[in-house]
DNA sequence: ATTTGTACTTACCGAAAGGAGAGTGTCATG
DNA sequence: CATGACACTCTCCTTTCGGTAAGTACAAAT
């Protein structure tokens, strides 16, 4: 997810692909930030910075359920140079830092509400299709054994 | 991504966070399908498949740039059992196969395409977060090494 | 008899993701 | 004097990702 395979441009024109209508430059830029800036731990927090406004380390660090310290850490850290959260240091002592999200965050945060959405709606119909599926692949799985 | 850590029910009862409103259930499995569901290739294969229609695999591997035949085999084996595409075996010789997106996997496609506007939206915003915060960590680099 | 094309599967291997747990600096508290 | 809180950072280690390359089945074409 991290690296374009080679050079995507030199690829496609290799297979004989057409590039269509996209240029390829920038939908390398859009798959990358796709895939770098909607994983996993960053739609999380984005979650729960957009339910409970602006929180702590450790306040994000119980809410996202699962996260260790080390992603938690390096997720904000990509997310604030993404400009999806402004980091606030309150130089006293024992340190306070707090993370809010910003206009930018918000409005991806809005974005992704519509998979959200999607997934919750349809998690049923994709537990069903692999219900199906994993039945009907039991026998073919016998089948390919054999 | 492809496991839940532990049991998020207990961990979240361990350090005392509140189930508030969400059931963690059923967070666990939302965000499960955010995870498989919405990954690079898989996003590819959709983008294309909505664009170009029904496609066999070896078309497939020419318009999804750089992806290669073991991901591409994964992908649609991965997308066919959660019901997004549909596999279609013509049984002659040399083999014909082709794949079809479902309903469902057009509804993916079009919750998504909010995230991928934005992406496209504000692409250029993200880089001059980038630059800014680039300019500004190469003076905190400095600091913390000292 | 060998090559070609289709749609895969399998084995192997390096790279990257990510968890566990210990360490850090500072100050207030017991 | 030891402990704890905060917000990390660092190292070690395991798991997963994903690319390369080879193999498979079958028939038609050369």
């Amino acid at each position: 997810m991290r690296k374009a395979a080679a050079d995507p441009a030199i690829e496609a024109r290799r297979n004989g692909a057409i590039p269509d209508e996209v240029d390829p430059a920038l939908q390398a830029l859009v798959e990358e930030i796709i895939g770098k800036v909607a994983d996993k731990w960053t739609m999380l927090v984005l979650e729960t910075l957009e339910e409970h406004g602006t929180q702590r380390f450790t306040q994000l660090a119980r809410q996202v359920t699962g996260i260790s310290q080390k992603m938690l850490t390096q997720t904000l850290r990509q997310m604030e140079r993404d400009g999806l959260v402004r980091r606030t240091v309150h130089p006293v002592i024992p340190p306070h830092v707090d993370y809010a999200l910003t206009p930018l965050g918000a409005g991806l945060s809005a974005a992704f509400c519509g998979v959200w959405i999607w997934a919750e709606t349809h998690r049923e119909d994709i537990r069903q299709a692999r219900e199906a599926f994993d039945a009907t692949q039991a026998g073919a799985a016998t089948r390919a054994s054999r």
